[in-house]
DNA sequence: TCGACGATCATCT
DNA sequence: GATGATCGTCGAG
């Protein structure tokens, strides 16, 4: 199977489920981290919990260089206890908490010890909607993004945090998957959000988005 | 030990 | 558009 076109069936799938999908394989990971960030686009986020399942469609992504990326956990070859795994081989999950508040989901790329990572900034709802907006403690309609619009609000919905913290994204309890491929012109690139201290890395093309797609964390500036 | 800050979000005006 | 929430983490001392 080519690991980046898969089956060739994911069309079929009208509403896929978590026992049909097919984990990426970890050679998905071993490669550029910019283009797994954007090949990221289209495909699935499974989460398993408590014999309920949860499945969405990523639709914005930024990638996060390592060693030379001012705005990387792993700049320089930062190495504390709270990056540890972002130094694991890629396909790993690295997650970390921000503000104190919300928690960041990354799948971390290329081989063992770089410190490259693919943030996963926003999903569209595909299965299990009613206990994504549990987790999230909303209730009645809820507008597009509302749910996972939002690296924060994805992992709220997922209900993920540091306690999946290095675990392989290849299998239950959370894994990505194949999913709806996006076309080169289906996809919108532009600066990262939230780096302003990052010096030359603050305008780096790094984040990745499917054009339109009501589900973004906000919007791409113009000439992306 | 302490101070500053952050890959954000919800709620205001 | 602006602001407050909220605390783990890290570097400086």
């Amino acid at each position: 199977m080519d690991p980046l076109q898969g089956r060739g069936d994911e069309g079929s799938l009208l509403r896929p489920t978590l026992d049909r999908l097919v984990p990426l394989g970890s050679s998905f990971y071993l490669r550029e981290t910019s283009e797994v960030a954007r090949d990221l686009l289209g495909r699935y986020i499974a989460r398993q919990a408590d014999n309920r399942s949860i499945i969405l469609k990523i639709v914005e992504t930024e990638a996060y260089l390592g060693y030379s990326d001012r705005a990387s956990h792993a700049w320089k070859g930062r190495r504390t206890p709270r990056v540890e795994s972002l130094y694991l081989e890629g396909g790993h999950a690295y997650i970390y908490l921000i503000y104190g508040l919300h928690h960041c989901l990354n799948a971390v790329t290329g081989e063992a010890g770089l410190g490259s990572a693919v943030l996963l900034r926003a999903a569209e709802p595909v299965d299990g909607e009613s206990l994504m907006a549990q987790n999230r403690n909303r209730q009645g309609d809820l507008k597009p993004g509302e749910i996972a619009g939002g690296p924060g609000k994805l992992c709220q919905a997922l209900a993920v945090d540091r306690g999946l913290d290095g675990v392989p994204l290849q299998d239950p309890p959370l894994f990505l998957s194949y999913g709806e491929p996006v076309a080169s012109d289906e996809v919108i690139r532009g600066p990262r959000v939230g780096i302003d201290y990052a010096g030359d890395a603050v305008e780096w093309p790094l984040r990745f988005g499917i054009k339109g797609n009501a589900h973004l964390s906000r919007p791409f500036p113009k000439s992306g």
